[in-house]
DNA sequence: TTGAAAGCGCTAACAT
DNA sequence: ATGTTAGCGCTTTCAA
């Protein structure tokens, strides 16, 4: 059960060359040749082996998906966006994730340089443009989904824009203490999501307070877990008078919150960040950001650009929805 | 940026063989060939191919884990264990996911012919006893999990006393219309809860009532979905008169199914199954299984086998938790 | 339609 | 301590 293309070739009474052709599809076999090189492989239980077909063609029909930490409802969305994109293919999907014990850049640079997969999707992989820039130098074919960089092939949401729609719906139905639980300082997407918080508050002529800006301190994943949203949650409501309202930057903040509030029999009005699955079923409203699509669209592109030398880079940008449900309304 | 072991060389002045030495840590190098060879990779942003590596040591240092579908917090929990597991190592993970439009053990077959990794870590992949049979006889390092066949190395949780558990616990607080909001007739997993809730309910000396096990119609991950569970509370509720408490093969059914009861202003006792991370949250009652666990050790069973040719099977088999919360009481 | 043979980029004896 | 060379299991010319 572990024969290579020479055992096939002397089974069956060709030589390698024929069973390669057989393999590859090519036309130039005779049909009979064919059926028996088949009938053999099939009874030897015979595939190519992926890692030797890698060196001989140059080419290793996988993408790789590079993302941070599998553990997050975001990553699952998206996913399932490129796995549906690359099962219409014989791709192969890899899925290869960053520790956090190492710098992000650093293990891109070893990974790109043992040349894994034909193609790589860089799924919130968060770098400066100086580090990107290091990346692209290997010209591997690449596409960002959740991130940005000029010279790349990039999917991205407006994080701004997502913040301050869940801010300005609620200066519009009147509050004005407007609370936001945040996640990691360092965290990109968390640091422009708070601009947009701010700037939004500002604009409608509020002086924004520091002390309604709050995070758990579960910081991982960067803060988007459960417990942050709880202890970030309780922690506003240590203060006087508590806010009216509250903003999150993730729905599994905002049930870590909902759940700190439950304890106490209140119940703010409070806007989830995502629209995973599950916000539908317990009444979140939240701000939805188009992850399949994203996922599938960035494969979409990426396996068009594969093979080809001077592809033209695309780029995309989304704005998040406001989902309404029943948790943002006052008597949820 | 594209470059091979000899382009190194020649920049360094040295024959490949020396090369290969240093990047394989070889202690038969000076010191200063050394940092010489070292520089000019780093300056070249050279690193080997790991395909020409695997072809050349016959080995991958590559960790395979073959999953059915990603979108599951089952596995993204198994996977969290994974993780932890392999980052002590310097081994890659890779993860791989069978599509549902083919029969899994061709994929299987088909997978391991190709001889992309080390070792394999089959998560939530059932098959019957011809079929794993057939996969084995690739002799490649293995283990199961969340499966078992006789031969492998396997990590399993008991599904029949999880069902047992629950259905146990109403039957104790004097509940005997127990529904039971099942998942997709042919997974096997649920057709072994399935046989504890009844088991159960005749060891009780009552007769399992046919119309009270549910599932919804939504059957994508197995029906193990909230839509699913939100489906087979609907047709419970249709019923006259209700029942008194549900048990449920997933959390995320359950969360489903919590959903249309509060539509209709109800809410039955009811217990989940997994315990995902974010049930503590919501304050669902569950099975707790181990999920991270079994993924870690697993791993660590798998890792250790590599290289050795006659490893002792391991086998292990866990009994889920009892997790009481606040959905399993009257009053919830 | 088939086969022989030269790589693909490495590792690992075997020499020196 | 370093270099030479024969593979690893394939694909792909080039000849026949």
């Amino acid at each position: 059960m572990s024969n290579t293309i020479y055992d096939i070739a002397r089974q069956a009474g060709v030589s390698i060359a024929t069973v390669s052709r057989v393999f590859n599809e090519s036309p130039n076999v005779s049909s009979k040749t064919r059926k028996k090189v088949q009938n053999v492989a099939k009874e030897m239980g015979y595939q190519p082996q992926g890692m030797a077909q890698g060196l001989a063609r140059r080419k290793k029909n996988v993408i790789m998906a590079v993302v941070p930490l599998l553990s997050n409802y975001f990553f699952l969305q998206v996913l399932n966006g490129i796995q549906d994109a690359i099962s219409e293919t014989n791709f192969e999907l890899h899925i290869y994730n960053v520790k956090s014990s190492e710098k992000p850049v650093d293990q891109l640079k070893r990974l790109l340089g043992r040349r894994w997969a034909d193609g790589y999707l860089f799924v919130s992989i968060h770098l400066s443009d100086s580090e990107w820039k290091m990346i692209s130098q290997f010209d591997q074919q690449m596409v960002l989904i959740d991130d940005a960089y000029s010279a790349c092939n990039y999917f991205q949401v407006n994080n701004k824009q997502g913040a301050r729609k869940a801010t300005r719906y609620f200066l519009e139905h009147g509050f004005k203490r407007i609370a936001l639980i945040t996640a990691k300082e360092e965290s990109i997407p968390a640091a422009k999501r708070r601009q947009g918080y701010i700037q939004t508050l500002t604009d409608w002529g509020l002086t924004p307070d520091e002390s309604l800006i709050v995070s758990g301190d579960t910081q991982y994943r960067d803060g988007f877990n459960e417990e942050n949203g709880y202890e970030a949650m309780q922690k506003l409501l240590e203060q006087t008078p508590n806010p009216e309202a509250v903003v999150c930057m993730s729905d599994i903040q905002a049930i870590g919150a909902i759940s700190a509030m439950k304890e106490q029999n209140l119940s703010l009005p409070i806007i989830g960040y995502d629209d995973i699955q599950l916000a539908k079923y317990i009444g979140l409203s939240t701000m939805r950001q188009p992850m399949y699509k994203m996922g599938k669209e960035g494969t979409n592109v990426l396996l068009d650009q594969i093979g080809k030398d001077q592809p033209k880079v695309v780029q995309k940008e989304y704005i998040p929805d406001l989902i309404l449900r029943s948790t943002s309304s006052q008597q949820n």
